[in-house]
DNA sequence: ACCTACCGGGG
DNA sequence: GTGTACGGTAGGT
């Protein structure tokens, strides 16, 4: 017997003479990728009924055989286990191999003695890695023999696993590729046009491959004969680098799919994975790409599902993600003469070779700069990373419930059948509550809120459909504010989510006192911290979700319900102490401290902790000098959701304006954030009126830059498919007519100018334009204006005044 | 107002 | 692979 010290980094699993087996992927201490098989693992189910005894004599003897598979019971055991808030006994049924689990479902599902089947939908490799505890990225011991099985690394079998500590694996080796493809009709048509360029990038490798010759230094760029090479090439790289992580930047969805389409074309076989299995594309649902043993992170699927939520960017493009995270931006190149140059051959296309070879190192930096988050995901949902990162926030709620189950007992519920989930859909219930501010300036003002409202209501409250109106309780109902909900949780005994929910937020807890007290910055802890925080704010939605199997809507409605109550409660005693409430938005207060200090305010919060039950918890978010809210558009109340603080170090904290979006020129964002500083730092609120006017003035007197009145619009459909033509489609046709091809996804930027009567036949490009030949009008009406209008009208100036008409101008028209 | 269809990313 | 995306919104009714 030897022993094998690892991290498992990928599962899988195999059939081999009729049984299942479990492959492990991962590196060896000494650095080595290996593989570690398991045969000791059995496929099972759960089924519940009042009469297990018949279902177990019965299920026993039971065979399916149809022309594919033969699925029969290899055993069977009573179990008990907890299901929706109750002891019960379980039959748990093993079956010959994974296939034959729903086959037998659906056969005793019909049984009318059998009351449900449970947990017969979990993939095999995932019931592994949950039921051995075996967690991705961290340490493991093995008990085995190398044994000789077809693969590219070495085979180890498994008799005994078993985890080693907590340090995760150093780095593992990162492959970023990307390609580039012929295309001249502005389609992407993998049938028809080859892979021209194809670069990697990793640590100290850069290269790029493609088939046709020029003159260059450059020692990165590989000539080869022909596409079918270059695919050959991809291989081989793969093969030789041995990657444990393989990422591109949409490669789910773009470079896979299209390699594997030309590949076919050549016949060559994609078999790169550890155990020469072919690269897995799956095209039905999401689209996404599988290779055995080798982790693929698509980085633009990890951005758009989970990451992007915290960036500023709109766009998950490469160019906006990279400049964003690692404050790079792809090389510029005019993309639509690529396949000119190619035509032609020669020395032009060494640029598009660095193109190709720069986005490949952007996803690789990107793939780096995001690996610990997604670590740190991994080790606390359990699963392989090329798994979570594709998975939404539901299904990172549902897996971690999952892997928990079993340490509380519980058999997980099933998964809503279609006519459920529609019946789902229908429910709607109410959210939070907004407090409607009074439009106004207000100085000293104090926010206060409360830490992780919903979680810590559902682990305080108990909230779980299983402990939804028990026998046992019932004078303690869920303050719902219809007067009319009947709800209430168990005070005896704690629910399943509840319990895990707790342990999350305070796992939190620690991680962010450790945070605390470290000398210096530790990125793990932050991103552990971060992850924690992104799976318990899941929760409260995981529970009005209509595919979850844990939904609960009584659940969800009381977790606002409870919501709403506190922050009501909050402000109430707020207003008895003496305090003007400003604003309050779901878990939020904004406090005029007025004549109070702030030290009244922190006591307040401190009394206000003293009532609340379990981990709930008001906290002081912040002391801001100044903050101004403003009426809605049609002034008939105070927005919502919309206003402007000012911190004591004087940063500018603004909320709902819409002008900090893109399409908006830089004359009216500076002058907007100009005049929000102007008054609330300065309280000045008639130098804001001068800036104002002098910005107007200069739009008259045409002193403002060209390149302050551009403004950016995106193109997102075929230009021909427009049915409105606002002005950036009015100058992408003008394009298409002279020949310029305008892709969907382009940004058109613009000028208005004065010549033409539309908006779209004044829209020009700002090459087209010189100094001063924009419309003055528009910009004042359409862009200056509006952006400050509702702040003026809060101190009593109105829009006339801001454009220089004389008062009293209205009153002729009447 | 409500519903459906399509888009994103990639070249 | 013990499977069948998703969330937003433009455009139509």
């Amino acid at each position: 017997m030897a022993t094998l010290r690892f991290f498992p980094l990928d599962a899988t699993y195999r059939i081999t003479d009729g049984k299942a087996v479990i492959y492990l992927f991962g590196r060896s201490f000494d650095g080595q990728t290996v593989c570690v098989t398991d045969e000791n693992f059995r496929p099972y189910f759960y089924v519940l009924s009042g009469e297990l005894d018949r279902v177990q004599s019965k299920i026993e003897l039971l065979k399916v055989e149809n022309e594919r598979i033969s699925a029969f019971v290899t055993g069977t055991e009573i179990v008990k286990r907890r299901y929706n808030g109750k002891e019960v006994r379980a039959l748990k049924v093993y079956t010959n191999i994974p296939g034959a689990v729903p086959i037998i479902k659906d056969t005793i599902s019909q049984w009318d003695f059998v009351d449900s089947v449970h947990e017969y939908d979990i993939l095999f490799a995932r019931r592994y890695l949950i039921d051995r505890g075996i967690v991705p990225f961290t340490p493991y011991e093995v008990e085995g023999e190398f044994v000789s099985v077809k693969s590219k690394v070495p085979v180890f079998r498994a008799e005994r696993i078993e985890q080693r500590g907590e340090d995760i694996a150093e780095e593992p080796r990162i492959l970023a590729f990307d390609i580039e493809t012929y295309y001249n009709e502005r389609e992407i048509l993998p049938d028809k046009n080859p892979i021209i360029m194809l670069a990697f990038y990793g640590k100290d490798f850069r290269r790029v491959f493609t088939w046709k010759r020029f003159r260059t230094s450059d020692e990165s760029i590989e000539f080869v004969e022909s596409e079918a090479e270059l695919i050959e090439k991809f291989k081989e790289t793969i093969e030789h680098f041995k990657p444990e992580i393989i990422t591109g930047y949409f490669s789910d969805g773009f470079d896979f799919p299209y390699i594997e389409t030309r590949a076919r074309k050549y016949k060559i076989s994609l078999d790169i994975g550890l155990d020469y299995s072919e690269l897995k594309i799956n095209r039905k649902g999401g689209i996404d790409a599988k290779i055995a043993g080798i982790n693929h992170v698509d980085v633009f699927r990890y951005v758009q599902r989970i990451f992007g939520r915290g960036l500023e960017t709109e766009s998950y493009s490469l160019n906006s993600v990279a400049y964003e995270l690692i404050g790079e931006k792809k090389l510029e190149v005019n993309l639509d003469e690529m396949s000119k140059a190619w035509d032609e051959g020669g020395q032009k296309i060494e640029e598009y070779c660095r193109y190709n070879l720069h986005d490949a190192k952007l996803t690789y930096e990107l793939c780096r700069k995001l690996l610990p988050n997604m670590v740190e995901l991994v080790k606390i949902i359990g699963l392989p990373v090329d798994e979570v990162i594709r998975m939404g926030f539901s299904q990172l709620v549902e897996w971690y419930l999952l892997r928990q189950a079993p340490r509380f007992n519980e058999i997980a519920p099933n998964r809503p059948e279609h006519g459920d989930m529609g019946k789902r859909r229908e429910e709607s219930f109410k959210g939070a509550f907004v407090f409607e501010p009074k439009p106004g300036l207000y100085k000293n003002i104090a926010v206060f809120d409360f830490r992780s409202l919903y979680p810590s209501i559902i682990s305080s409250h108990n909230i779980s459909g299983g402990t939804l109106n028990c026998k046992c309780c019932g004078d303690e109902k869920v303050p719902f504010d219809d007067g009319k909900t009947n709800y209430w949780f168990c005070k005896r005994e704690r629910g399943f989510l509840p319990t895990v929910i707790g342990d999350l937020i305070e796992h939190r807890v620690r991680i962010k006192e450790m945070i605390r007290k470290q000398e210096q910055q530790d990125m793990l802890l932050a991103a552990r911290e971060n992850v924690l925080k992104l799976l318990a704010n899941s929760f409260y939605g995981y529970y009005g979700f209509f595919g979850a199997r844990w939904y609960s809507i009584e659940s969800a409605q009381s977790t606002t319900a409870y919501g709403r109550y506190y922050i009501h409660k909050v402000i109430s005693k707020a207003e008895k102490e003496g305090f003007t409430v400003l604003y309050s938005d779901t878990d939020s207060i904004f406090l005029l401290l007025d004549k109070k200090t702030k030290e009244d305010a922190e006591k307040f919060m401190e009394s206000v902790n003293l009532e609340l039950p379990g981990l709930m918890e008001l906290e002081y978010e912040g002391h801001y000098p100044a903050g101004i809210f403003v009426q809605t558009k049609d002034n008939t109340a105070g927005a919502k959701k919309k206003y402007a603080l000012i911190s004591d170090n004087g940063i500018l904290k603004i909320r709902g304006f819409e002008t900090v979006r893109r399409n908006w020129s830089l004359v009216a964002k500076e002058l907007q954030e100009n005049v929000l500083k102007i008054i609330l730092k300065e309280g000045d609120a008639e130098k804001a009126l001068v800036i104002t006017k002098g910005t107007i003035k200069d739009l008259r007197d045409k002193k403002i830059p060209v390149e302050k009145v551009i403004i950016k619009t995106q193109i997102t459909k075929e230009i021909g498919s427009y049915e409105t033509v606002g002005p950036h489609v009015a100058i992408a046709k003008r394009l298409e007519a002279k020949g310029v091809a305008v892709a969907p996804g382009t940004i058109i930027s613009y000028v208005v100018t004065e010549i033409g009567s539309k908006v779209r036949d004044k829209a020009k490009l700002p090459e087209e334009v010189r100094e001063g030949e924009y419309d003055a009008e528009y910009y004042i009406n359409n862009q200056v204006v509006p952006a400050v209008e509702k702040i003026f009208e809060v101190l009593g100036h109105s829009k006339d005044e801001l454009v220089g008409k004389e008062q009293g101008t209205l009153g002729r028209f009447f």
